[in-house]
DNA sequence: AGCATTCGTTCACTAAAGTTAAGATATGGT
DNA sequence: ACCATATCTTAACTTTAGTGAACGAATGCT
């Protein structure tokens, strides 16, 4: 697992041992199994989540239902929009999978970035490139049609379609799981 | 307008007079006439670009017609995702109104955060607010219906019901012209 | 194994958005 | 002021999504 985490970091910066260790002193790597809820709704953090191993989802609860916003899967970050805001969470996350994560949060960070200020350079990069990536997915759903986008994301994320229920997979869709289910059928027919 | 920008900086980090001299030797400070197209689709830039003044708005040219996703005004920032991977742009940039932009580039802000390290904190804390920004105006997009999201905006910033045509509103809302006249006179009558 | 719950599909019906076209206004350029 | 173009609205029709309900299959629990 420290490997994961050390190869991708390697992606933006070299680190030497000590800082390597440094790293290893934050206890960083935590498990969860399956089902367990990391976040819930009204929950004040300001950890911020890099996957591992597993899924996580996040998702909202409205009128009694929930509706799932984002998958995370290896190698994938989430900082919670409230741990930039410091106000109460308005969303849950949970483990689709049993899942490996590493949890730091604003304090480590200013720690490590002070220590090592190349690591300031690896989040600017860090951030920029996750800005990109989610500006293309937002334009992507805002130019397409609930059927075009579920054919998008069975080119682009066909992984998703095997680890994720369908119903969640609807909501992030922007629709219903009726609809997916017909959109389905429409799009083997022809 | 260079007050402006200093005046934004100052949320993040202070700055010196020295690091302020060595910003406005860089010639950022750039007008457009309502209209001109900043960023054509297929061009190669890596410029940025942060708003001081007026409004510019991001538009895919597909099957002829422009889908716009995005629109910039006062003191918003845009890195257009070609800058990042560094290919051909898929979209292009141009002025709603008269306005004044700063730009830069990613050498531009490697030379900065060089010599003044703590650029780079700015660079990180102002991208994770805007990935948390962008984060809860897509979940909100994924999470309402059509007319929901013309209310929510109706909130959240009236001031583009008066800056922008109503086409290219009815596309940043994921929809057509007529769905968007149709949809506010149904909210009329109510 | 048995039971309850969750999940996916189908159906009938309703509501809303897409499409095509036409007409009315507004806008910009010369 | 004039014309061409862009913009907005309305309407009729088609397509698609939302809703509520029913059903069977799969899943999880004890």
């Amino acid at each position: 697992m420290q490997q994961l985490l050390f190869d991708f970091i390697a992606k933006y910066i070299s680190l030497t041992d000590d800082e390597k260790n440094v790293l290893l002193s934050l206890n960083l790597f935590h498990s969860f199994r399956k089902g367990t809820v990391i976040l819930k709704e009204g929950q004040k953090t300001n950890n911020s989540y890099f996957v591992l191993k597993g899924c996580i989802r996040s998702y909202y609860l409205l009128d009694g239902d929930e509706r799932t916003t984002a998958f995370y899967t290896e190698m994938e970050a989430l900082t919670p929009p409230c741990a930039i805001t410091n106000t109460p969470s308005e969303y849950f996350i949970s483990c689709l999978e049993d899942t490996i994560l590493t949890i730091s949060n604003a304090d480590m960070t200013e720690e490590v970035n002070s220590k090592f200020p190349k690591f300031d350079i690896m989040c600017r990069l860090f951030s920029a490139e996750m800005l990109a990536k989610q500006r293309i997915d937002f334009d992507e759903f805002k130019t397409s049609s609930p059927e075009q986008r579920y054919l998008n994301l069975l080119q682009k994320r066909p992984d998703l379609l095997q680890r994720v229920p369908q119903h969640q997979l609807a909501s992030y869709l922007g629709i219903t799981p009726q609809s997916l289910s017909r959109l389905r059928s429409r799009i083997v027919k022809k």
